[in-house]
DNA sequence: ATTAGGG
DNA sequence: CCCTAAT
């Protein structure tokens, strides 16, 4: 039988070129360089992780999340808020901006905090002027729709899909100053834009729900903010601390540009939050293990936005077959760093802003996703595999906001506004930072993000990467500053895999494989016979071709794990050393059939 | 991105 | 499997 099948091998022959190296690919130095950065979309988040069962007011159309079924179906069930309380929040319009970019409205599902959750806030006096970032800061389902147009031009509207809410509502200023004052852009280093501040007319707070949501709003932005029992940890507003100082050096007076002494209040907040963020930095990380030295120091600005969960669970319900049913607070796009000279306009600046905003969801955006600060890249694996489960405690999940690496990066064409731009220069692209990385390192020049980036159509990993931002050219040529994008440590995005032994049949197929293949050549063998197994690299193949040598080198005695057969290992020791003599000798023009001839094929 | 090896 | 230096 096993004869048999090794006679069924499905090639003739070797296919071995002359040189195994030569099919490689060439190798790029500056291919890493090239990556277009992604501009992260810092979103908080929170939520609730709950059991399905666990008779929350949860809705039917909840299931869908962690259904049993291996594909990471996610779905997320936008709920009424607070019974509706939302408000549509008017603001005058002091600059009418283009609408081209109402189609292309970020969407973000929300996940409401359940009830309980809200009477758990702190009932703190709403701090009237901030940015609204929040629930209920939102638009009520009917008004979603005059959102989209009108209002698009002075907000950033972040809504679920199902409209019935906003999960973000960010608005741009009202400030209906006709002239920038300073530069706003310092001014508002800590947020996405200063636009985004404003005051909140007090009519439009006198709702109970609208209170509620000055309340959340200021929660958000602060570091914690409590649901039920548990706090939500902030890790987004890690870049708020960061304000560079550069900028603070040009920052001239805030009065100028009419900001609220409460805006500044944030910073203690902004402090308190560093501290309590916590992010793994080790090496190595267990996904039911969280030992994370906890480097308060470097409020890792994480690649995207990221955000802990408060997830609730049912102790008396958990079971393998648990669903996790987790909330999505909102997102936001906490970090986005804007260039623009100080003679622009406020409308300038807004329009800059929106197209900044909308420039990044052009291109589409991926989730990611998450587990004690770390990335979990691999789509196959199961929440569970993940630690993303009812044992999951409160912040350790998060999710962040990915632009998808843009296919086209188009500005945004001068007609899509008729303010009037300040320089007919073209659009000069300023990277918007990244918090990819703890530290940002001002070192690093300017990087093309416009090259063409090589995408690996198998690459099972998915590149992140940084959008671009079209900005207005600043007057003078010094003036142009680029934020050095922080490389992102590895550590802090993947975990350790779950383990996953060979089967015997993968090993068949893989010394087959390497049997034609050689034993350099792991990308091909792993395209070759594993294309279609995700979850196998090829440093996977290579490590188990390791492995397997060493096996079939050891009495059996010494073996563990699921037996391979003899005969298997057998063939791994012939073509080992057909391959480590092929490799000896260079170069030689030995064709594969030398090893099928060796083996007796 | 891949390879090659050590851990 | 992870981590990394070298390619």
């Amino acid at each position: 039988m096993v004869l048999q099948r090794r006679l069924d091998y499905g090639f003739n022959g070797y296919e071995v070129p002359p040189t195994p190296r030569a099919t490689r690919s060439p190798r790029k130095s500056a291919f890493k360089k090239n990556q277009i950065s992604s501009f992260d979309l810092l979103a908080a988040v929170a939520g609730d992780l709950l059991l399905e069962s666990g008779g929350n007011s949860s809705s039917s159309s909840n299931n869908a999340i962690g259904d049993g079924n291996e594909e990471d179906q996610c779905a997320v069930k936008t709920e009424p808020l607070y019974g509706g309380v939302q408000k549509v929040v008017e603001e005058r319009n002091c600059d009418h901006i283009h609408d081209n970019n109402a189609e292309r409205r970020f969407f973000v599902s929300e996940i409401l905090p359940k009830t309980h959750g809200m009477e758990s806030f702190d009932r703190s006096p709403p701090p009237p002027k901030d940015f609204h970032f929040g629930s209920t800061s939102g638009v009520t389902s009917d008004s979603s729709e005059k959102l989209g147009t009108q209002e698009l031009g002075q907000s950033v509207c972040f809504r679920s899909e199902t409209n019935d809410k906003i999960s973000m509502h960010g608005r741009l200023t009202n400030n209906c100053e006709p002239e920038l004052t300073r530069n706003v852009v310092a001014e508002d280093k800590h947020h996405i834009g200063s636009c985004f501040k404003k005051p909140i007319p007090p009519s439009v707070c006198s709702d109970d729900g609208e209170n509620f949501s000055a309340r959340y709003t200021t929660k958000t932005f602060r570091s914690t903010l409590r649901i039920g029992d548990r706090k939500i940890k902030k890790v987004l507003a890690s870049k708020y601390c960061k304000v560079s100082s550069k900028q603070k050096d040009t920052t001239v007076n805030n009065s100028d540009l009419d900001l609220k002494p409460s805006y500044y209040n944030k910073k203690p907040c902004l402090k308190s939050l560093r501290s309590e963020r916590r992010y793994p930095i080790k090496k190595r990380r267990y996904f039911d293990g969280y030992t994370a030295s906890q480097s308060e120091e470097t409020p890792k600005k994480g690649s995207g936005f990221m955000s802990t969960i408060a997830c609730q669970k049912q102790p008396a319900l958990q079971s393998r077959d648990s669903h996790v049913k987790l909330g999505i607070k909102s997102f936001k796009v906490p970090e986005l760093f804007i260039e623009i000279p100080e003679t622009a306009t406020v409308g300038s600046l807004k329009r800059t802003v929106l197209e900044a905003v909308t420039t990044i969801l052009e291109g589409g955006l991926r989730i990611g996703v998450l587990v004690h600060g770390k990335k979990v890249r691999d789509d196959s694996k199961m929440l569970l595999q993940s630690g993303i489960s009812l044992d999951t405690l409160s912040d350790t999940l998060g999710f962040c906001l990915e632009p998808n690496p843009p296919q086209s990066t188009k500005p945004l064409s001068p007609e899509d506004s008729d303010c009037v731009r300040p320089f007919n220069v073209p659009h000069s692209l300023t990277r918007c930072l990244a918090s990819q990385g703890k530290h940002a390192k001002p070192s690093n020049s300017v990087e093309s993000d416009l090259d063409s980036k090589p995408s690996a159509p198998n690459r099972a990993k998915p590149v992140y990467s940084r959008a671009l931002i079209p900005v207005a050219p600043p007057l003078h040529a010094q003036a142009l500053n680029v934020v050095p994008p922080r490389k992102p440590k590895r550590s802090e995005v993947a975990q350790r895999r779950i383990r996953r032994p060979f089967s015997v049949a993968e090993v068949e197929v893989l010394v087959q494989a390497v049997e034609r293949l050689g034993t350099g050549r792991w990308r091909d063998v792993k395209l070759r016979a594993f294309d279609n197994a995700k979850h196998r690299t090829y440093v996977d193949l290579k490590d188990k071709w390791k492995t397997l040598v060493h096996t079939a080198r050891i009495s059996p005695q010494q073996r563990r794990g699921e037996p391979v057969p003899q005969e298997l290992l057998d063939r791994v020791l012939m073509a080992h050393a057909y391959w480590s003599q092929q490799q000896g000798k260079q170069q030689l023009l030995e064709g594969p059939h030398k090893l099928e001839t060796s083996l007796g094929l």
